[in-house]
DNA sequence: AACTAATAATACTAAATTAGTTTCTATCGT
DNA sequence: ACGATAGAAACTAATTTAGTATTATTAGTT
């Protein structure tokens, strides 16, 4: 008898060792990959022994897809909550998505890219395919509103001005980078935004 | 005879091929770790075959020592730089001494050195060895010259206050704290040169 | 064209590592 | 004391990896 009959309605995301494990996992495959992160590994870091982790997870794979899930959902939520935060007008709410875009995008490095494109097409699709879905969700809606008040060009899709901004920001907002160009965070987004705005909006007609 | 004629003056290490592989494994080695870093991994990612990696390097452990070597010649060379750069006060020096100390550490990170602990005591031992004679080089000498002008107080060992100096650094000078205190890199450099020193330095006595 | 030297690509092997399991023992709340 | 849980460690089967050998190709030289 391994299933636990207790308290069937344990609530799956709400157990604090289990949110530590995937916390953890999510930490060391986002930015060493999946194949480095071994199972021991993750164990000693924790402190757990192995038992325990497949306690909570039948395999490593499953593991993986649980840290996939948590962190879209945390993605979501926190462009969400940067949208709301920053509503006051067009260019205020973009810089509070795009700096919350770029803390948490940051987070997934190459060789985990590398790993899922390789051994793991069908994650690696899967991932792309939200990623596209998150921005259009989140910036499409913004983008769409300021084409229909004459605030954004219309000429060029919402979607490429949407990725020229995100890569402008991953290109710029590393620490060398920002380093090399005498800049702080902060003043990389102004200065990023700026630039892209001024090239992307139509003139203000009220003036 | 072919032989490269470009730069004679340095015909043991300038081999561009060798020089290209000890970058990639540095870069490799210092961030993921050893053990997470394959031959194969490598040879893919410089686009050669294995067979010329081992051509270069008999073994993966070689390619260490290589990597290690290489790593406290270029630290040291650049701290001299460094030093001789900003060669007009104390502070000057110093704060040029951290901020390329720090540079060229950050790049250490800890899969490395647990791996190290872990799989190589000896390796590890000689880093931590080497890392005291660089600081006691360029650190210690700078201290002991401002203990002996006055400057620099002498009833704590110069070496601890430059440990002081170093974990200071290296707990303030990462991306997220920078970002926390909202400062740019510079300033927090500046702000922490100037905390410690002013609890360093003797009162200046021209005055 | 033939020769030489270097290398990419690939296949291979022996050794090491790893995902996942099992055993044994200790702990803890009831 | 009981029953469930967890750590520690040994274990196994499958995978991975360091290092080697083979072959084919390229480029320069004679």
């Amino acid at each position: 008898m391994k299933r636990k009959q207790k308290s069937r309605k344990k609530t799956r995301t709400a157990d604090p060792v289990r949110q530590r494990i995937v916390d953890a996992a999510r930490t060391h495959f986002l930015s060493h990959g999946f194949r480095r992160v071994t199972m021991d590994d993750l164990a000693v870091e924790l402190a757990i022994s192995k038992k325990t982790l497949y306690r909570y997870f039948p395999s490593k794979t499953s593991l993986l897809e649980d840290v996939l899930a948590h962190k879209f959902a945390t993605v979501s939520a926190a462009l969400e909550e940067a949208a709301r935060e920053h509503a006051r007008d067009f260019s205020s709410v973009l810089h509070g998505l795009l700096a919350t875009a770029q803390r948490e995008l940051d987070e997934i490095k190459p060789p985990f890219v590398r790993d899922m494109r390789q051994k793991a097409p069908h994650v690696f699709k899967m991932v792309e395919r939200r990623r596209a879905e998150l921005i259009q969700r989140h910036f499409g809606k913004l983008f769409a509103e300021g084409q229909r008040a004459g605030r954004v060009r219309k000429d060029i899709p919402a979607k490429l001005i949407i990725e020229i901004l995100l890569g402008a920001v991953q290109a710029i907002m590393n620490p060398p980078k920002i380093e090399e160009l005498g800049l702080t965070p902060k003043g990389g987004f102004i200065a990023i935004t700026k630039v892209v705005l001024e090239g992307a909006l139509l003139p203000d007609r009220r003036a």
